[in-house]
Formats: C-alpha cells, sequence, structure tokens
RNA sequence: GCGGGAGUGGUGAAAUGGCAGACACGCAGGUCUUAGGAACCUGUGACUUCGGUCGUGUGGGUUCAAGUCCCACCUCCCGCACCA
C-alpha cells in the first residue's frame, strides 16, 4: 500500500478561499444566543511581514478562540494594527516617502500572512490606530480626560533622547538607555502633556485584588513594584531665614529624633532657592552641572560615592528644637515625595554613606542588638528600642510611628501620608506620525480645546515638511496646519504640535472593536455592555507594565467618566514566551533569524503551528533549534491517515463502536478540553497524539477500521486538531463525510458513563516501596482493597512475616504498608 | 543591593502530596522495500550479581508517602535601580 502523504501547499490553497466565504469567526450577528467571549491578541506593529514570534502568539490565541467556538459560545476575535510609530517614520525619513504608505503596505503584507496563516480573526472587525477614523477618538478621549483634569501640561525636566530627538516616557528608558535606539537618555527641559496617572495609583494597586489568579502573578508583582506605594508621613521643618518651612517626606517619622541634616535635591527648585544671592552660589552652580553631565548610566551605579553641597543654610528639627545643616546632593530625588528628606544616617544607608563622606554626626536613636553603624559604617535598619526620642522613648518601631504622627497633628507639624513611585504619564512626543493634539494654543485664552465638531485634527499632508527629528515636533513647520483661529475669541491662535505617544492607541483599541464602523462614538456602550471586559488577553510579558498599566487607567478613567460600566478591562492574561534560536532572542545582528516564511513554506502552516503549541508550556520560550516541525508534520499525516481509513458512514451509531476505543474517545476529549482551559496546550496536544496512536491500534489490531468506535474516534481527533491544525482537520473532516467548515462542528458531547473506568491499576507498597501493581475496580472498598492488599503473595513475601504497624489505604489507587 | 521565578533522561517536556520521565524529538536495532530523509514494529534514566538497587541542583526537615510542602545553600533567568 502506498503511503500517500497529503500536499500541505495544495490543501491550504483549497480551504482558503472557501473559509474566505464561509467566515466562520464572523461575531455578532443579531440573536445570536450564546454566550459570549471575547478572545484577543495584542495586536501588531507593522514593522514588515509577520515574524516567529507573531506565529507563536497568534498560534496560541487561536487554540483558546477556536476552543471557545466548539464549546458553543459566540466567540470575538478581533485584529487590527498599532499602526502609528517611529519606525514608520523612520522607514519615511530614508525613503523620503509618506509613512502612511509604509505603514500601510506593512498591514497588507501582515494581513495576507494572518489570512495564510489561518488565524481565527473576525475580518469585519479591524481597525489601525493611524485611521483618522480611529484617531479621532483618541483626541476626543484627550479632551474628555482634559475637562476632568487628567491631561495637562507642565514644564518639566523630561527624558529625552538626543539621538531619536524626542522625549521618552519613564516606562521607555531602560537601564538609562533609550528603549528603541539604546543610546544614553539625557534630560532636558520642555512644556509637555502628562495624564495624570499617578491620581489612580491607589486603584490601580487595590483593584489588582480582581485579577489575582487570572493574571500570570509575576505580572502583578511587576506592576505593584511599579506603582510602588509607600507609607510614612509628612514633617514640616522650618528654615532659618524662610517664611515657608519645609516639608519633608519620610517612611520612618519614628526617627525624627535621629536626624543629624537635611538633603534636598540638587535639581529641585528648592535647593535654587536656597542658594540664590548666597556666596556659595557659584559652587552650588559647578556642583549642579556635573551632576547634570553625569548620564543615567552612571546615576545607576548604587554604590557610587556619595556627592553633595552644603548650603550653608539650616533647618529647625521640629520635636527637638535642634539646628540641623541642609545640603543638596543627586541622592535625593526632585520627583519623589517632596525633594528633600530628613537625613538619619543611624538607621539609613544612604544618609549613613553621605554623613561619612561629609563627616557629619550619627546619632543612633533606635536601639539593636547590631554594632554602632558610625563605627560599622552599616545602618541599622531593622526595628528595636527606640532611645534619646524623647516622647518615643521605650516603643517599638510601629508604635513609635504611631505615637510621633499623632504627636505632629496635634501640632500642624505633618500628617501621615503615601507615596507612590508611579510618575505622571508623559504624552509628548516631537514627531510626526501619531495623533495630534487637539488643543490650540490662543494668547488671550489660553489652552482652548478643539470643538468636538471639528475632530478629528487630522495629520498635515507630510510632504514638505522635514520629518527629521530635531528636537521641536516637524508639525511646527506646517504653517498652514498651525495657524488657525481660535475658537473661543477668533483671534489668531497656533495649533498645539505635539503627537501622542503612540500607548495612547492602545489603551482603549479593545473597546473599538466592538464598533470599529461607529462615526459618531469611540465605541457603543451597549455593545461594550455585550462584550467586555475581555475575557482572554494574550501578548507578550514586554506589555506588563507600560500597555497593561496604561489600558486598565484609561478604563477606569472611562469608567468615571460614565462610559463603561466595568473598571478592569482584561479578565484574564496568558503570557506567551519567546521564540529564541540557539539560546537567544532571534536578530538580524546575531545572524540567527528564522524566517517565518521559509518555515511555512517548508512545513506547512499547520505543523509550524503544531509545533508551536506542543513544544511546551506557552509561558516557556521555545527555542526553535529544540523544534521538530517535522516531526509534527509527520503526526499529522498519521491522524490525517485515519480520516482515510474509516469505513463507517456518517451519523453511524456510536454507542454500538468498540466500548474501549469508545472510553479513550471520551477520556481524550474531557483531558483535551480541560488542559486548554487550563492553558496547557503541549498537553492537550499529547493526549490528541494518544487518541490517534489508540485509534490507528484499533484499526490495524482490534474492532478494526468498520466499527463506528473508530469514526467517533477519529472525528474527535479531528475536533481536537481543529484547534491547531485547521487544515489538517478541515481536510479530515472532508473525507469523513462532513461539510466545511469543521471550526463550527462544535466540541462532541462528552459521556459521562464512558469515562468510568472498569478497572484501574493500584499499587501495593510496603513501607513505600512498590512490591505489586494489581487491577482493581475503581469503586472498591477501602476495606475490600486493604484485605486484597494483604493477601496479596507479593506482599505476604515482603512482609516476611513482620508485624504490620500501619495500613494506609487511598482507594483506588494505593495501599502502603507500614512495618 | 531589593523583589520574584526556575533547576527532572542525550533534547523539548509530563506528573490534584500517592506508580517519576506521559507525549514527542533524537538515537539504536528490525520489518517491508530497487531505494529511503516514506510507513510500521521493538528498544532507549543510571547501575546491576538480572533478585533488585539508585535516581527530579545540594544539605536538612515534615509525612505512612516529597519532583511537589517547610528551612538553609548553590546555580541560572527575569523585574526594579539611591523612591527616603
Amino acid at each position: 500500500m502506498s503511503h500517500e502523504a497529503y500536499d500541505v501547499h495544495f490543501v491550504q490553497e483549497k480551504w482558503l478561499p472557501i473559509w474566505d466565504s464561509l467566515a466562520p469567526f464572523r461575531s455578532g450577528a443579531v440573536g445570536d444566543e450564546r454566550p459570549k467571549k471575547y478572545v484577543l491578541d495584542m495586536f501588531p506593529y507593522p514593522s514588515g511581514d509577520l515574524h516567529m514570534g507573531h506565529a507563536e502568539a497568534y498560534a496560541l490565541g487561536d487554540v483558546i478562540a477556536r476552543y471557545w467556538v466548539q464549546k458553543g459560545f459566540n466567540v470575538m476575535h478581533p485584529i487590527g494594527w498599532d499602526a502609528f510609530g517611529l519606525p514608520a517614520e523612520n522607514a519615511a525619513i530614508k525613503r523620503n516617502a509618506n509613512p502612511r504608505e509604509w505603514t500601510y503596505q506593512n498591514i497588507a503584507t501582515q494581513k495576507s500572512s494572518m489570512r495564510r496563516f489561518a488565524c481565527s480573526f473576525d475580518w469585519d472587525r479591524v481597525l489601525h490606530t493611524c485611521d483618522p477614523e480611529y484617531y479621532k477618538w483618541n483626541q476626543w478621549i484627550f479632551l474628555k480626560m482634559h475637562e476632568r483634569g487628567l491631561a495637562y501640561r507642565k514644564n518639566s525636566a523630561v527624558n529625552w533622547c538626543p539621538d531619536c530627538q524626542t522625549v521618552l516616557a519613564n516606562e521607555q528608558v531602560v537601564a538609562g538607555l533609550c528603549e528603541r535606539c539604546d543610546n544614553t537618555v539625557t534630560k532636558k527641559k520642555l512644556n509637555q502633556w502628562y495624564f495624570k496617572i499617578t491620581e489612580y495609583a491607589d486603584r490601580l494597586l487595590t483593584d489588582m485584588e480582581q485579577l489575582e489568579g487570572k493574571w500570570p502573578e509575576k505580572v502583578l508583582l511587576m506592576q505593584r513594584n511599579w506603582i510602588g506605594k509607600s507609607t510614612g508621613a509628612e514633617v514640616h521643618f522650618s528654615i532659618e531665614n524662610r517664611s515657608e518651612p519645609v516639608t519633608i517626606y519620610t517612611t520612618r517619622p519614628d526617627t525624627l529624633y535621629g536626624a543629624t541634616f537635611m538633603v534636598v535635591a540638587v535639581d529641585s527648585e528648592l535647593a535654587r532657592e536656597l542658594v540664590v544671592g548666597s556666596e556659595i552660589e557659584n559652587e552650588f552652580q559647578k556642583y549642579f552641572e556635573s551632576v547634570k553631565a553625569a548620564s543615567d548610566i552612571d546615576r545607576l551605579a548604587t554604590d557610587r560615592p556619595k556627592t553633595g553641597i552644603f548650603l550653608n543654610r539650616y533647618a529647625i528639627n521640629p520635636v527637638n528644637g535642634e539646628r540641623i545643616p541642609i545640603w543638596a546632593s543627586d541622592y535625593v530625588l526632585a520627583d519623589y515625595g517632596t525633594g528633600a528628606i530628613m537625613a538619619v544616617p543611624a538607621h539609613d544607608q544612604r544618609d549613613l554613606d553621605f554623613a561619612r563622606a561629609m563627616k557629619l554626626p550619627v546619632r543612633v536613636v533606635v536601639s539593636t542588638d547590631q554594632e554602632d553603624p558610625a563605627v560599622s559604617g552599616v545602618a541599622t535598619e531593622g526595628d528595636g528600642v527606640i532611645i534619646n526620642s524623647g516622647s518615643l522613648n521605650g516603643l517599638n518601631k510601629a508604635e513609635a510611628i504611631r505615637k510621633i504622627t499623632d504627636e505632629l497633628v496635634a501640632k500642624k507639624l505633618g500628617k501621615a501620608t503615601n507615596n507612590y513611585r508611579l510618575r505622571d504619564w508623559l504624552i509628548s512626543r516631537q514627531r510626526y506620525w501619531g495623533t495630534p493634539i487637539p488643543i490650540i494654543h490662543c494668547d488671550k485664552c489660553g489652552e482652548v480645546p478643539v470643538p468636538e465638531s471639528q475632530l478629528p485634527v487630522t495629520l498635515p499632508d507630510p510632504a514638505g515638511l522635514d520629518l527629521k527629528p530635531k528636537g521641536t515636533s516637524p508639525l511646527a513647520t506646517a504653517t498652514d496646519w498651525v495657524n488657525v483661529s481660535c475658537p473661543s475669541c477668533n483671534g489668531a491662535a497656533l495649533r498645539d504640535t505635539d503627537t501622542m505617544d503612540t500607548f495612547v492607541d492602545s489603551s482603549w483599541y479593545f473597546l473599538r472593536y466592538t464598533s470599529v464602523d461607529n462615526d459618531r462614538e469611540p465605541f457603543n456602550r451597549s455593545e461594550v455592555d455585550t462584550w467586555l471586559p475581555v475575557d482572554q488577553y494574550v501578548g507578550g510579558v514586554t506589555h506588563a507594565i507600560l500597555h497593561l498599566l496604561y489600558s486598565r487607567f484609561f478604563t477606569k478613567a472611562l469608567y468615571d467618566m460614565g462610559y463603561v460600566g466595568f473598571t478592569e478591562p482584561f479578565t484574564r492574561l496568558l503570557n506567551q514566551g519567546m521564540v529564541l534560536m540557539d539560546g537567544s532572542a532571534m536578530s538580524k545582528s546575531r545572524g540567527n533569524l528564522v524566517a517565518l516564511s521559509e518555515e511555512l513554506e517548508k512545513h506547512g502552516v499547520d505543523a509550524i503551528r503544531l509545533s508551536m503549541v506542543f513544544a511546551g508550556p506557552p509561558e516557556d520560550d521555545i527555542d526553535w533549534a529544540d523544534v521538530s516541525p517535522s516531526g509534527s508534520a509527520k503526526f499529522l499525516n498519521r491522524a490525517w491517515r485515519l480520516a482515510g481509513d474509516v469505513q463507517s458512514a456518517p451519523g453511524v451509531d456510536f454507542t454500538t463502536g468498540d466500548i474501549s476505543l469508545r472510553k479513550a474517545t471520551h477520556k481524550a476529549l474531557h483531558d483535551i478540553g480541560f488542559a486548554v482551559e487550563s492553558f496547557r496546550f503541549n498537553v492537550a496536544v499529547a493526549r490528541v497524539m494518544e487518541l490517534v496512536n489508540s485509534t490507528r491500534k484499533a484499526i490495524d489490531s482490534g474492532c478494526g477500521a468498520a466499527d463506528p468506535a473508530v469514526r467517533e474516534a477519529t472525528e474527535a481527533v479531528a475536533i481536537a486538531l481543529s484547534l491547531v491544525a485547521p487544515f489538517t482537520a478541515e481536510e479530515m473532516w472532508e473525507k469523513l463525510g462532513h461539510q466545511p467548515a469543521i471550526a463550527r462542528a462544535g466540541w462532541p458531547a462528552i459521556d459521562p458513563a464512558l469515562l468510568v473506568e472498569d478497572e484501574v491499576e493500584a499499587v501495593l507498597q510496603i513501607n513505600g516501596k512498590i512490591k505489586d501493581r494489581v487491577k482493581v475496580s475503581p469503586t472498591i472498598s477501602e476495606a475490600e482493597f486493604k484485605a486484597l492488599a494483604l493477601a496479596n503473595p507479593n506482599i505476604i513475601a515482603g512482609l516476611e512475616g513482620a508485624p504490620v504497624k500501619n495500613v494506609i489505604v487511598r482507594a483506588p489507587k494505593l495501599v502502603n504498608i507500614v512495618i
């Protein structure tokens, strides 16, 4: 017999047009009574064609989406493109072209690759963030934020990438380097737009409760750390020769009596004010310049020696009236807390390092059994008995914090307060290819929002504009576009020329999918109520902080405005791993790039998808060097041949089929479903393989190809395979005499009676060592099981008449006899 | 430095505290073939006196029973980066 291997490329071309016309994944038909599931893959950035990483992510998202379709849900599984951003602009500069063209070309390429890859997307729900129809609503949301004071402008030192010539969000600075170009990031003072995400810091933290157990613990932890809540107190210190006191923030108000000096951030307004006009102003300026010159890289070395300058000013410790010197240093951050601290060198390592460098006094106020910090150089930061601290003496840390806080409040010298590491979200970008900020600047009226009726503010034609980065937005040179009349007073006014961070686009796109064609509103409330929140979000862990935090913030802000009825956008999150080659991320420079298109050409779509799903747990990285696509292809062939061998007719009564194969089938369906629902896709595939093996055995040396159980098993294989290998599955389905599309065939009903085993293998142990394996009824009683074990010849031999101390019976799996 | 995660055959990996290594890859031998980069079958953790013994990074502990729980340590990976 010739073992024909089916022509994967022929089969792919055969089914694609048929699926196009059947649109098995179209969602949201009127009157659809099925319960909903919203399965969402993170949308791609259209730089070139899809790569191996995309393929893996979409293969995994597809397993989930296709599974829920088979299980009878009305599944929405949309796709779009995160289409604004720097690469398009850079490509445009290089070729002197319009970024739009580059972008839409790549979108077309990726879209056709997705179709070829048989992604189960609903092609009626597609969006591109660079369409005016989309970014109009970015502007609309911006204006709503502005209305509520959540979008504001401020002058501040911002992260500046001299190479990209643009401002970066904190989140885009990685270890002092620009996330995009890896160049050293410096600081620059600019007037910039921000979203007030800090106002939501506490809710972003507490609402994580809703996500516990549904998002990877790791992501929740990263977000928690990023938000970085700390509890402490603000204390007002009066300053000699200054009317206003200076407020400091501390998490250790219990050590207030141990403060021996004060430190203000060298780059803060306060530091400048304290030295202005004094004899040390020049010296201060020199120090300030030297700090500014130090790159973030240098700043990152936490163990570098402390530097600072005495400001010749004194503060008064409010609790004991002590006069303490004020220093400026770069180890205090201007934008955290109040930018000023009380230094307690005995109990804070950084303060101690500074005190030792500057020969400042150290006073112990928490008694511990450790060595004196002034001698050892090691600050004692733990708990202990408070000493040298007036009314706090004898208390422990927690008690002292409570008492001193109460005292400070009573004397109006301070209060308990929280601080967050999270900073407001800087959204201004001085680049062309993004959403224009819909604000008009008028000399008379100030910041005037563009009226809603005039949205969208569309990008001007880039022809004639110099897109090369130079620190001001290219939009500023589009004179016709910039010069407008003020919507409020009709006088001459100028458009804001910044564009929005592209993370704005992706912070609400999951809402827009419900209403992609809606030109009256960003999304329709009742559609949103129908589909949201997203039941399953799938994407890389690279977005654990930025995108996910911003989306959570947007959702809460929109909730507060009454536009959505929920506070968390993504109910469940799956972070797929990366596809590596030879142990490291694929990259052109490493020369370890594996081209998706070539892999698809060589092995076929199904084999590649199967390889990615079967390689291991979805969260783990896959090293493509360890993967065997030809092994996957071989298995698919084996499965496909089953369909050709089946000899019973479609619709045959399965109940008369071979009972042991039927049991294997129903057990497999049960296990596969369970594995898929718990994201153990690799295990699900293993169970399909087992079912293929038992079906083969049944055909060749068991009940034979004509037995109805063989058809039942083969149909189950086809349906299970449809989650991973849609072409093979469809081809099997046709061979089995069914109409397309198998994607909507429905998950076979599982007969609980067939999940019950007649007998199971049990182990008999003596002192935990296996002496025999026996077949027993799954419903065997403990007493019966115990008796059976004690009568077993191997057990009797093993006991050698020794007295039995204890018998552990776990029917029907195990008996352990302790001697 | 702080926080988190992971260490299981030659490889990718399975395993509600209850048979370690499911399912594959690879490899070896075989069947059928003019042929095999096809298909199928068998074997494949280590040691073994062929009875068994040992075995999930190392060392302890809890338990009748530990890859799984607890403690300490080693190694690797990830996140944060002077946040007072």
